[in-house]
DNA sequence: CGCAGTCAAGAGCAGTGCTCTCGCTTTTGA
DNA sequence: TCAAAAGCGAGAGCACTGCTCTTGACTGCG
C-alpha cells in the first residue's frame, strides 16, 4: 500500500468539498440540484466540477450512495443499541431511527425514495446500501424465529405467490418462512408510507402529535406480524 | 344562461388541448414538463401558452386536479360496483382500481404522490380531490360499522393520539372509532407504499406475480382492519 | 530538466421559464 | 354603426441551466 500521491489527495479532498456543498445546497434549494450554483459557491467556473464528476447525474449518484449508507447507519445502529432480545422494540427502535433521519434530511430523503428522475437510472451500486434498512428489519424477524419467539402465520402462502416471496427469502438470505416475510415486507411498506406522508405533507395536518401517531402506527404492523 | 361567445368557446378548447399535449408529453417525456415543447406540439409559440396558463406550475395544477379526479372516479367507481355488503370485496376492489390507475398512468401518479416540487406548493383546491381515494377506504369501515358487520378493534387509542384521530374523525365527517380510523389510515398508507414501491421499480424485480403479490398485502391490512 | 498529465477558466451551444412589445382580430358598448 | 377595449399569437430578449471544447498554466514523475 503505497502512500496516495499529493494531487491524488488534494483531487480527493475536492471531490468530497463538492459533495458537501452540493449535500448543502439539495438541503436548502430542493432536489433541483444546479451545478453551477455549486461551482459558484466552490469559487470555480461549472466546467472545472466535470473534472471530478463525468455528469450531474453521477455527482447525485454519490450523494444518493452516501445517503443510502447515512440512513442504513442510522436504522442498524438504533437495532443494535437496542435490547436485542426485545424484539418490538428493536422494531421500534429501528422504525424511528429511519424517521428520524429523514425528518433532519427530507431532500435526501425524497432523493431515495420520491418519484425517479425521468432520465435518470440507478446504477447497480446503489442497490445493495438501498437495501440495508429493509434488511435490517427483516433482521429482527431472523432472530424472532431463530430464537422461538416469533411464530409463522397460520396460513402459509397461495401460490403462485409462495414461490415467488420464498425464492425472495433464498436471496435476501434472510431464513423466514415466506407468509412471516410478507408480512415483513408489508411493515417496510408501511414504514416508508408513513414518513412519506409526513414528509410530503398529505395528512398530518390535523395530527400535532405525530411522534405518537408514527409509534402507534408502527405497532400496529409489529402486531400483524406478531412480535411479542 | 347565456351562451359563451365563440372566442370563449375557442378559448375552453384551447385550454383542453393544451391540457391534452401536456398530458401526453408527461406521459411520454417524464415529470419534467417542458412548456416550449408542448407549445411546438401545438404549432405555437412559448409565450402564446401563457395566455391560457399565468405560469407552468399553473399547468401542472390543472394536470393534477384532473388527475386526482381520474383517480377518485376510478377508485369510488370501483367500490361502487362492488357487493356494498362485502367489505373484503370492496376493500380489494378499491385497491385494484387505484393500482390499475396508477400503472396506467405512472407520470401522474407520480406528480400526485412523488416527490414535491421544490418550488411548487399545491393550492388548496387540490386537497378535497385528493381525499377522495382515502375517503372511499374510510368509507367501507363506516359502512361496516354502521351495519354492525366490523367490530372496533379491542383496545382504544392511547392519549394525547385519541383525540387527535378524534378530531380527525370530527373534521373528515366518516363516523369511526380512533383506533378503526387508524388502522384505516394504515390501510391507505400501505396501498400507497405499495403502489409507489411497484411504480417507482424498488423490491419488484424479484417478484414476478405482482397482482398476486398486491393483493395478498392488500389482503394482510383487511385482516388488520378487521374486514370480514 | 522536460514532458505528460492534471487542472481551472472561458467561450459557446442548445435548451429552459418567463416578460414585454407589437401588430392583428374579435368583442363590446355607446 | 363604429370606435374603443380586450384577447390573441409572434417575436425578441433576459437570466438561467447542463454540457463540450479549447486554451493556457501548473505539477510531479521519469
Amino acid at each position: 500500500m503505497v502512500a496516495p500521491s499529493l494531487r491524488a489527495r488534494v483531487r480527493a479532498g475536492m471531490i468530497e468539498e463538492i459533495k458537501a456543498v452540493a449535500r448543502r445546497h439539495l438541503a436548502t434549494d430542493g432536489a433541483d440540484l444546479s451545478l453551477r450554483a455549486v461551482a459558484r459557491d466552490l469559487g470555480m467556473v461549472s466546467s472545472a466540477i466535470y473534472r471530478y464528476f463525468p455528469s450531474r447525474d453521477d455527482l447525485l449518484t454519490a450523494l444518493i450512495l452516501e445517503a443510502y449508507d447515512a440512513l442504513g447507519d442510522a436504522v442498524e445502529a438504533a437495532d443494535a443499541a437496542a435490547d436485542q432480545d426485545d424484539l418490538r422494540g428493536r422494531w421500534h427502535a429501528a422504525g424511528r431511527a429511519a424517521r428520524t433521519w429523514a425528518l433532519a434530511h427530507p431532500a435526501e430523503y425524497a432523493l431515495l425514495y420520491g418519484s425517479p428522475v425521468p432520465g435518470y437510472a440507478a446504477p447497480d451500486d446503489t442497490v445493495a446500501p438501498a437495501q440495508r434498512p429493509p434488511m435490517t428489519l427483516l433482521g429482527i424477524l431472523r432472530d424472532g424465529v431463530a430464537t422461538g419467539r416469533l411464530a409463522a402465520p397460520g396460513e402459509d402462502l397461495p401460490e403462485p405467490l409462495r414461490g415467488d416471496v420464498a425464492d425472495l427469502v433464498d436471496q435476501t438470505g434472510v431464513a423466514l418462512p415466506p407468509a412471516l416475510m410478507a408480512r415483513g415486507m408489508a411493515g417496510w411498506t408501511q414504514l416508508f408510507g408513513l414518513i412519506s406522508f409526513e414528509l410530503f405533507g398529505r395528512i398530518n395536518r390535523a395530527l400535532p402529535h405525530r411522534d405518537e401517531y408514527f409509534d402507534h402506527q408502527i405497532g400496529l404492523m409489529a402486531d400483524l406480524i406478531g412480535l411479542p
